[in-house]
RNA sequence: GCGCCCUUAGCUCAGCCGGAUAGAGCAACGGCCUUCUAAGCCGUAGGCCACAGGUUCGAAUCCUGUAGGGCGUACCA
């Protein structure tokens, strides 16, 4: 509809043009709005008060002459200038019924398919596997897994790039654990039922212990030069903690699997090769003992040229350089036009260096785009981040199952009757999805405080309050004893409130595309809300079953079925599931 | 020092490629269950959009500056 209202605002302008009221040379940019008030339409434009200047003309004069030069439609009932000169149109309600009827018909509820699939690498969740996953991984592989499925389902190749920790420093440190352990005859496995105490105690001994430390370093080395002890032991440690992370995976239901691992260790080859071509590239500065790109455009703190450091003086490769040969491998082989980074926010000087670096050195064809997409930290209740390497950080798994908890408590509460395998089933849909939700209802880029109270109330934007609302459908369906699926008859407005929610579901599209484009799911969450508060309001004004009369009745039915679909569809796009009674 | 980000109702947050009276939810107050799930609906109240300039017909939104806060800034990731 936005694009037809387009269409037929440059015709008016070519028009104008024509008979000289307008300049020739003009291209403006048509802007078309939904309309914030009913009053004023159901879209808006600007067009007038952007062209008076050019056009030396009065706003609600041009107005008026713009009006008059639009092509005749049968879509646009009215047209009036209003303010100081804003264009409101009105659409024709029969087009928002034939609309309705056609996205209620449609599988993909009339959601746009990209004509040019493009290949989209997305880099998401990429824990360190060092240690247990904590509320910090949240963020990451939440969002990133929102915004991965919205692509997939505009009909994006998605590539799913889960770039895991598995070859810092810190791994050395682990190996010499196991070692000690394996020496004490302790069966190692057990002790890596928990990665956290395990990763402490590990830490302990390489704080207390000089020549643990120097074996833990030691190890590192050996390690990355491919000893095959230690390989063995590193591959053990490696798949446990991959195991652990598919379980939290698995609860979150995130679509990330085994296959879209690849680690910082697949690039392990790939360093060497990374510096030798940014050295025949001529980019690359010996400082201070360490290999080095300098860019212009980023000072340390004495204002000098800020380095990124390729290779450490003691030979060791840094994040930079496996960021960089991830790049390259993300180009070369997975052929990616589009790069998405979900990272923290404080990680945002490191891309916009490795960024640069990779452009310098053609790692990526020009039109490539790599984006990173920033996001907050999480802080606690006391308005402080996560420490990450303090032991008191809630582990992800414990945190999912107080929201189970918590949730089941309310449904219970709310269901007596209820079999104790269906509560226990709907308290983990609902705990889960308002943990989930909580995050990607706030904007992306803002530090997001986490706070069990907030998220578990039941009320307002939640998951909950959608889940309800689609809930209400469902049993409305049951009771008349029918499927979604099988009503024929067309719509029919009669209330203002079905208008409402008409208006609303066909504004899906718009959003979906919004989501895909600036990777903010925070949009989709919003219209939800919208959509399923219309619903509402909706669903206690206007009778479904017992409606007036049948028509009344089938269309009523349609647009609760669309509903239905829309939030099923639009949840399932965040990663959460739907749930037929609650 | 330099760079990036933030500051909107008591609280949690939307809105930010300028647009019509700044929106939700929570908390507060007042209504609505013999009719499709009241985890709901309807309503009331609550704001110098940190501050000061500038650009503009029009600024929460863009620009400059100030204050306060966060983060980053050479061998961790």
């Amino acid at each position: 509809m936005k694009a037809f209202i387009q269409q037929q605002l440059e015709q008016a302008l070519i028009a104008l043009q024509k008979q000289h009221v307008l300049p020739p040379d003009i291209q403006p940019r048509i802007v078309i709005d939904r309309t914030k008030d009913k009053s004023h339409g159901d879209f808006a434009n600007n067009l007038a008060l952007m062209l008076a200047k050019p056009a030396k003309q009065n706003p609600r004069a041009l107005a008026a002459l713009i009006i008059k030069n639009l092509p005749e439609s049968s879509l646009i009932v009215k047209t009036e200038i209003a303010g100081p000169g804003f264009i409101n149109f009105f659409i024709n309600p029969n087009y928002l019924e034939k609309q309705i009827d056609s996205a209620y018909a449609d599988a993909r509820l009339n959601v746009d398919k990209v004509q040019h699939a493009q290949n989209i690498v997305i880099d998401y969740s990429s824990p360190n596997l060092a240690k247990e996953m904590h509320v910090g991984h949240l963020r990451s592989t939440i969002i990133g897994d929102a915004v991965t499925r919205t692509l997939a389902f505009q009909g994006q190749n998605v590539i799913r790039q889960n770039h895991v920790g598995d070859w810092g420093t810190q791994f050395g440190m682990l190996l010499a654990y196991m070692e000690e352990l394996r020496a004490q005859n302790i069966e190692i496995s057990k002790n890596l039922a928990d990665l956290e105490v395990f990763y402490r105690a590990a830490k302990g001994r390489f704080d207390e212990s000089e020549d643990f430390a120097n074996r833990a370093r030691s190890l590192v080395v050996e390690l990355q030069s491919g000893n095959e002890e230690c390989i063995t032991l590193w591959k053990e440690f490696k798949d446990i903690s991959i195991s652990h992370c598919q379980d939290a995976y698995k609860r979150l239901g995130v679509s990330l699997s085994a296959q879209d691992i690849r680690g910082e260790s697949a690039y392990n080859d790939d360093l060497s090769v990374v510096v030798c071509d940014l050295d025949k590239k001529g980019l690359l500065q010996e400082s201070q003992g360490a290999k080095c790109v300098f860019l212009d455009s980023f000072k340390n703190k004495e204002g000098e040229p800020l380095p990124v450091i390729i290779k450490k003086k003691d030979g060791g490769f840094l994040y930079a350089t496996s960021d960089l040969a991830a790049i390259r491998y993300r180009q070369s082989v997975l052929n990616a036009d589009r790069v998405l980074y979900f990272v923290d926010a404080r990680q945002g000087l490191h891309f916009q260096q490795v960024f640069e670096v990779a452009r310098l050195a053609a790692f990526v064809k020009p039109q490539t785009t790599l984006e990173h997409m920033p996001f907050g930290t999480v802080m606690g209740e006391d308005g402080k981040p996560f420490k990450t390497r303090a032991g008191s950080t809630p582990k992800l798994a414990d945190l999912l199952t107080e929201a189970e908890e918590r949730a089941y408590l309310l449904v219970k509460e709310k269901n007596q009757e209820m079999p104790e395998d269906e509560l226990r089933h709907i308290a983990s849909v609902v705990g889960i999805a308002s943990v989930k939700y909580a995050d990607l209802s706030k904007n992306r880029t803002s530090d997001y405080t986490f706070s069990f109270d907030n998220m578990l109330s039941f009320d307002g934007n939640t998951a909950p309050y959608l889940l309800y609302a689609y809930t209400r459908v469902v049993s409305i369906f049951k009771k008349a004893e029918m499927q979604m699926e099988s009503i024929t008859a067309d719509v029919t407005f009669t209330e203002e409130k079905e208008k409402d929610l008409a208006n609303k579901l066909l504004q899906f599209n718009e959003i979906i595309n919004q989501v895909g484009k600036q990777g903010m799911p925070h949009f989709l969450c919003a219209y939800l809300f919208e959509l399923a508060g219309l619903f509402s309001s909706f669903y206690e004004a206007c009778p479904i079953l017992v409606a007036a009369t049948e028509t009344q009745k089938q269309s009523r039915l349609k647009l609760a079925a669309l509903t239905a679909k829309t939030l099923q569809q639009g949840l399932s796009l965040l990663g959460i599931n739907t749930l037929e009674r609650m």
